[in-house]
DNA sequence: AATTAAACGAGACGGTACGTCGAGTCTTATC
DNA sequence: GATAAGACTCGACGTACCGTCTCGTTTAATT
């Protein structure tokens, strides 16, 4: 299952020098160490170059937009980590992980960044939808399964993801343990046949 | 108790020729439109300046910043929206606000990327809190005073807020009248002592 | 009656900040330098920006191309020089201002170039042409005029300027005061009545 | 005796795949195309390999500079042309073979900026002198050899060199049979011992 | 009515970064 | 070892905006 992948620009054929592997982990690095140090709006595609010590023509013969670049270095990562789904995985784990996963610092200053271009921007929504949120969903839906009991997993994920986005990102609250407890209780209360179910709500318009 | 209130530059003296109304307005109404048109990311102040007929000089007397223009032409009116908080508003109608609020075009484009800016600027991050934050915890924290139980304020609002914000802004998902009745029913759940509280959840780290 | 001017940049109205004449003085003296330093072909804007301490745009709000830029500097001096024409010049005088005009280390790295460049650019060469070559002429036919015999003038402007051109900046041969007494001889040899005119030459194809 | 020659480079020993000659023919009439279209000033090393169909390393390999490459491709021919001396050539047909050898539209291109060039470049400089300045004076001194008188060589190929090149790149007038036959009219006027010589003229400084 | 002082439009200024192009060099696989 | 292909570093291109500045002109409130 091949996945929808990197906004990478592809190289023709295997003819030719081949592409400096030391150039990709370079860029990738300074792309993540400026996030960091000045956010989004103030890295420079300049910036970026010198930092890594590479040419502009050799950044720019990879990815074609600021946005493709961050995404691979700074959303990519934070895909993987959605991705890495364990059987396993208890309801706390998957929210301590979204929490984990918004907290670094570098995917901190771009998430917001990018989700604001993506609004204008449809290829690369397309991009965040498939590597960042399904994901998402998908592990918010895996726990609702294993549970055993079925709300509407996209009321879910909004509330889930939607809550740990807001609390770091917005508010700015703490984002700890107790946190991840009381959003796992509430989600829970919610999907929990015994309470009200959302789902119950009739027939809508 | 005068509210942290608009960034806007103040006049020196009550000498000399006053600042134009007009000018002011003209500026206000060409940023809301190249918000719509351009997104945030492609709005410059020149672009402002020409659309709304106005030397630079002019804009620049008024705002210090791209994001404060932002802020005043695209987020102060959402703030209003939330500040006018009549008595008998009913939670399905706060919640209804603030997807409308979200709708706005200009305010959409806006909303991520000013968030974004905010998360590197602290002045701006405060006013946002004071302006948009605030106002909207209020309004989720008056209905569950109104309705009688007490969850956790705080959590509620990321909630709340989040998935509106998530469903509209990310998940680009449906946000109608379903969406905001089975939110509504998902956070009565929540707060209703019948049900399993949030806040039960023993000590905290 | 107006001289097809200079191919600056033309102000629209007088309104505005205006431009700083300082900035003009430092833009042409540094042209000046660095054609004599690196001649024209490594001639950059960059350089010339970066020696007169003047922003980029500064030069390209005044000047289009880089041609445009070294006939102002470096050869309207020489068009100046050409053009200030005393009733009683002789033609010994004449040919030495020409000898003296092409001497110049800045045009010399300048006028083969610029005239290169005008092969292909027709309205640098019309600028060429109506302020070097049409005041060598005038030069060249006011002598023979005032020495009362008829070559025709076109015929010894090519051969007169040619001679110069060819000495200095192709063959690179000395131009000295010896040069000048043989190309005036040679000169008056052709105009002179008694000697075979080149105008006799019957009736031509 | 050989020819101070051309300035390709020189291939190592007689090992591995010999340097394809198609090639060679390949670039050098590229160049002639390009030097026709677009001149000199926007000839481009990368613009003449991919006309040629030829990688830019194999272009490298030949010759080591723009300027080199031009010189083999258009001005050898013109080179050849001048060099290419019959016993019995009349002084008509040198200056006309001069006329035709600066009207080839490629070599029109290419001449003065080459010129321009050699003027920074003394191996271009020599190079230039030894393949065309030379051969245009053998050919002047020739004939006035034959002619029987004997003006400065040196001067008389200015004069006739310079004029045909002013004529033909600067003034741009007609350069036809009138204008050949005047010129060299006016060369013998000024050879001939009848009338005044330029060499009569005194001591020199 | 004259004065005063700031607002105004226009646009030049020194900068920074953009995305592109071409230079000349290097690396790979193929002939 | 030559070749085609295409990577590499580097430097300059010409453009777009930035935020500041300097003009001459306009507009109210104060004298």
């Amino acid at each position: 299952m091949p996945v929808a992948g990197t906004r990478r620009k592809i190289r023709s054929g295997g003819l030719g020098r081949p592409r400096s592997a030391a150039a990709d982990a370079a860029i990738l690095a300074a792309t993540r160490e400026l996030l960091g140090e000045v956010g989004y709006a103030r890295l420079t595609i300049e910036g970026v170059a010198a930092r890594a010590g590479v040419a502009k023509s050799t950044l720019y013969r990879r990815w074609a937009t600021r946005a493709d670049l961050v995404v691979d270095a700074a959303l990519e990562p934070v895909a993987e980590l959605l991705a890495n789904r364990d059987a396993d995985l208890t309801a706390e784990d998957a929210v301590r992980r979204l929490v984990e996963a918004l907290r670094r610092p570098e995917s901190q200053a771009a998430y917001l960044a990018v989700l604001a271009e993506a609004a204008r921007d449809d290829t690369l929504h397309a991009r965040v939808q498939v590597r960042l949120i399904e994901p998402a969903r998908e592990l918010v839906a895996a726990i609702g399964r294993r549970e055993g009991h079925g709300t509407d997993p996209d009321l879910l994920v909004d509330v889930v993801a939607g809550a740990v986005l807001h609390r770091i990102l917005v508010s700015r609250g703490a984002a700890d343990e107790r946190f991840v407890r009381d959003l796992v209780a509430l989600a829970r209360a919610v999907t929990d046949p015994s309470g009200v179910s959302a789902s119950e709500s009739g027939v809508h318009e």
